[in-house]
DNA sequence: CTGTTAGCGCCTTCAA
DNA sequence: TTGAAGGCGCTAACAG
């Protein structure tokens, strides 16, 4: 016999649909003897529990939440930040009963206006809400596909969308709070090392231009503050991911020129990572020679004893963060946007320049 | 005005419902003119597409693969391993326009044959196929829930369950060439890092209580490996999880005692990382004082100019693997288990015993 | 507390 | 090539 449907199990049982139906979900009154005796019908029958996509298109809730990751998906998943943050929101989501469908960013933009034209998940999986996980631009056509299908999206670390509240960090303040450190420390010729302008993936020493043309905002607001801390960089460098590698690169490019940095700001701990790795393997002692900072407060564990001095984002809150905020929307509130306060932490890669 | 719906954009059009639905699915013959007829009004409403929640429920298929990490989450996804497959997999599957649900794994098991008893999403969302990676169990309650549903669990790393095929790799066969390598240069004392055995998460050394305990096969299975290529390990360690972290207080602990052994296998790239960190902290050269070995061939940045020995295996083909038969079983076909070979390479962190 | 009724939005017969 | 009708499995009103 083919899968039972609850009517089936309604009928085994001797009650109505509706009473097997309230038997499972429990959201209405029912007589304890009756709901035993659907639930057993329902052993009986194997029956496994209400149909979800029954459930769903009565409902017209499918429980899931999308997760679009910047650029490819697995250089995402290669960027500690991205999957730390994607963790907690998983968890968060998961005590709601909400799943989480990850979403490969769709390679070719196709223009707004053709419904029908595309084929990427972005536009034809059920979701409740999206959310847009570090990296995303307004302007993308999965973006457009997901406002024309009126699926509210969440920015992370990016302008709100649609009139949707967005989930930050206050970088700018704890870009600031790094460059009063080094500032205070004496360094004058800073380097920075940036995450990637845009999905270009170009890297290198970014010129006027390019740093006129800087489309993520994260990346913008993190140089602004570094200012605001009272350090002009001398040399930024963009990175094409933030990976230690990439780190690995910037560090062996910016330090064995002439007018060597006395220290490196780095946009992420990736990068800094890579960058200290680089400065030993020129013979530089840091912090010694040169001073690298870091951002995101993640552990590295390749550093051996050394400590980065960095700035601390509580990922695991932002994914609390986003999941509440995510609970907000399907219950039909209006919640607000939420910043996040980060926080200095000095390790033992920042000294005096000597 | 609600969203609109088929029958709207039928009726805005001037053609039936059923007609209107050929020109979005393009299923059956349908004269150019009114579907563009049937487009335009579309496009007029804002109808973005047919509703997926309909289309499923009516099709019986959610076109959602769900994806089981073993344990926790979060240390899954610090598991570079588990994630690169996850890459593969996803990038596969969208492209047969799937996505991928994440599931956490449940934390309480709960009990077979309590139908509405689990509220977690292994047990209640829509999912065409399962998909565990590595680290699952078959005795687990989440995947009694699944088997109970009849959703079809593809087991990756492990035996089959419910007669779907498997997707594995040659481990046993790596372990057998990294053990013929350390026998071939002389090492005779060798101590083994492996994976957990279970979700226990205890780490340290193992007696032969434990070692006859190991529940996860795939730990089995490359110790087994390990003694086909001739080598017998003198102790072995249990690591928690397969991080850098966990290598390094393996490597501390084997290399500080007595009876040092001249090589340590560690069954993951990232726990032998962990251990030549380890044995660098403790100031002994690798390899002249001590051997390593890793497993997977995954890149690791942080041993600087160091090349682990290591095995491949090719995680976007495993990715792969996994879709086509994913693919398969939603055909209606019988795919085969699939067995994927991995190739020994030989870096500069081994070398003959001194 | 339980049953009846009426769809949720779509796609696939089948008939025209 | 198009239209009419039925039903996928479930739940929310409402009536009893």
């Amino acid at each position: 016999m083919a899968r039972p449907t609850l009517a089936d199990v309604a009928r085994a049982a001797g009650v109505s649909v509706s009473t097997a139906s309230l038997a499972f979900s429990g959201a209405g009154p029912i007589a304890e003897s009756t709901r035993e005796r659907v639930l057993e019908a329902a052993k009986k029958l194997e029956y496994a529990g209400p149909n979800p996509l029954g459930r769903q298109l009565r409902s017209g809730r499918s429980g899931i939440v999308g997760v679009l990751l910047g650029g490819v998906l697995g250089r995402s998943f290669r960027e500690p930040v991205a999957f730390q943050t994607l963790d907690g929101l998983v968890s968060t989501l998961a005590e709601l009963g909400l799943g989480v469908l990850l979403l490969p960013a769709s390679k070719d933009d196709l223009g707004p206006g053709e419904p029908g034209a595309s084929t990427s998940l972005t536009a034809t999986a059920a979701m409740d809400v999206a959310v847009l996980l570090w990296g995303a631009n307004p302007a993308d056509g999965d973006i457009l596909a997901l406002e024309r299908r009126e699926v509210p999206v969440i920015n992370v670390e990016g302008p709100p969308i649609g009139g949707n509240p967005t989930v930050s960090i206050n970088d700018r303040d704890g870009f600031a709070q790094l460059g009063a450190h080094l500032r205070e420390l004496g360094h004058e010729r800073v380097a920075a090392v940036t995450l990637p302008f845009d999905r270009s993936r170009t890297s290198g020493i970014a010129d006027a231009d390019r740093l006129a043309s800087i489309r993520l905002e994260i990346v913008r607001r993190r140089l602004e503050g570094l200012r605001e801390g009272g350090i002009e960089p001398s040399v930024v460098y963009e990175a094409a991911y933030s990976q230690v590698e990439q780190g690995v690169e910037a560090g062996k490019l910016l330090l064995s020129g002439p007018e060597r940095p006395t220290a490196i700001v780095a946009q992420s701990d990736a990068l800094a990572a890579g960058v200290v790795i680089a400065a030993r393997e020129l013979g530089l002692d840091v912090p010694g020679d040169v001073s690298v900072t870091g951002f995101d407060g993640i552990d590295l564990p390749w550093l051996g004893g050394d400590v980065l001095t960095t700035v601390d984002q509580p990922l695991g809150e932002k994914g609390t963060a986003i999941g509440r905020i995510v609970e907000g929307i399907l219950a039909g509130t209006q919640p607000e946007s939420v910043t996040i306060d980060v926080e200095l932490r000095i390790g033992t890669t920042t000294a005096p320049p000597r």
